[in-house]
DNA sequence: ACACTGACCTGCGAGC
DNA sequence: TGCTCGCAGGTCAGTG
């Protein structure tokens, strides 16, 4: 469940780990994780170095010499720095080859990550009808108040679409809508004005607290333990039994085929 | 244009 | 104990 602090912290952590490593070889276990050939993919990243790390919503771009590197980690991504005398495991489906033994693994249980090559300069801006990242002044209340007009989805189909904005994934939807006190299930129809300023702010608070978290963890990082980033920060809501403030029981709702937890007490 | 559903995958835990 | 079944969830294609 990697979302944009997660994805953030991975990307910062990988920055330091490799940051102007040259990939010497490229071995894909498992073709389907690459989007278009996976021969090309590999021919394409022989001899190119990492030279800069940015994330944009749940997106890791890696900018190369000549290419840049598209990774996403869906619900069970992970990349692990080991020594190439490590044995591999049948979830490793991407290796990258470094020098003095190194090698770059990527890891996913369940196979939903992706990869792909983009020409180096290619602009993410507008990447997969990506919307303003949650934490950049575009991702205001008057953008809020214009996206939802005309729609009437539930707050917490809002917030995990990834046009509206990006990087939200199930859990920080959640602890978004149990901070601004709102239902998950409530229409974006029927909000205020100060609710649709809540949501924002809140976004905004508990994504930059996560990641901040998430950063503490790259001092204990070791590459045993895969550049993870600590996941699921001091929920109020998120897969818990009784609210932290009131002591109500929390409910579970599927919200657009999702479940969703909320405070019955707390949100309105 | 909007809204909803199923497919993609595998591991795990509940229930029988 | 051993089996089946449903669930977990990010994204996208397909349908209404």
């Amino acid at each position: 469940m990697p979302e944009l602090p997660e994805v953030e912290t991975v990307v910062r952590t990988l920055e330091k780990q490799i940051r102007d490593e040259e990939i010497l070889g490229v071995d894909v276990r498992y073709a389907k994780m690459i989007e278009g050939d996976a021969e090309e993919f590999a021919e394409a990243l022989v001899h190119e170095h990492f030279r800069t790390f940015e994330r944009r919503g749940k997106y890791l771009i890696f900018r190369m010499d000549h290419v840049t590197l598209v990774a996403h980690l869906r619900m069970e991504g992970k990349f692990y720095i080991m020594d190439d005398a490590e044995p591999l495991n049948r979830h490793m489906h991407v290796i990258f080859q470094l020098h003095n033994h190194k090698q770059l693994r990527y890891h996913d249980t369940r196979k939903f990550g992706r990869m792909c090559i983009l020409p180096l300069e290619y602009d993410f801006t507008h990447y997969k009808n990506l919307g303003p990242e949650p934490l950049s002044d575009a991702f205001n209340a008057d953008y809020m108040h214009q996206y939802i007009k005309n729609r009437k989805v539930p707050l917490k189909t809002l917030l995990l679409e990834q046009e509206f904005t990006a990087g939200i994934g199930n859990i920080y939807a959640d602890e978004i809508l149990a901070a601004s006190h709102l239902r998950p299930g409530r229409s974006c129809a029927r909000i205020t004005r100060k609710d649709e300023e809540n949501i924002v702010n809140n976004t905004k608070m508990i994504l930059s607290a996560a990641i901040a978290a998430g950063g503490t963890t790259i001092r204990s990082y070791t590459s045993s333990l895969g550049v993870t980033g600590r996941f699921q920060l001091n929920c109020a809501v998120h897969t818990k039994k009784t609210c932290a403030i009131c002591g109500s029981a929390i409910k579970v709702k599927t919200i657009g085929g999702r479940s969703s937890y909320y405070c019955p007490h707390c949100q309105k």
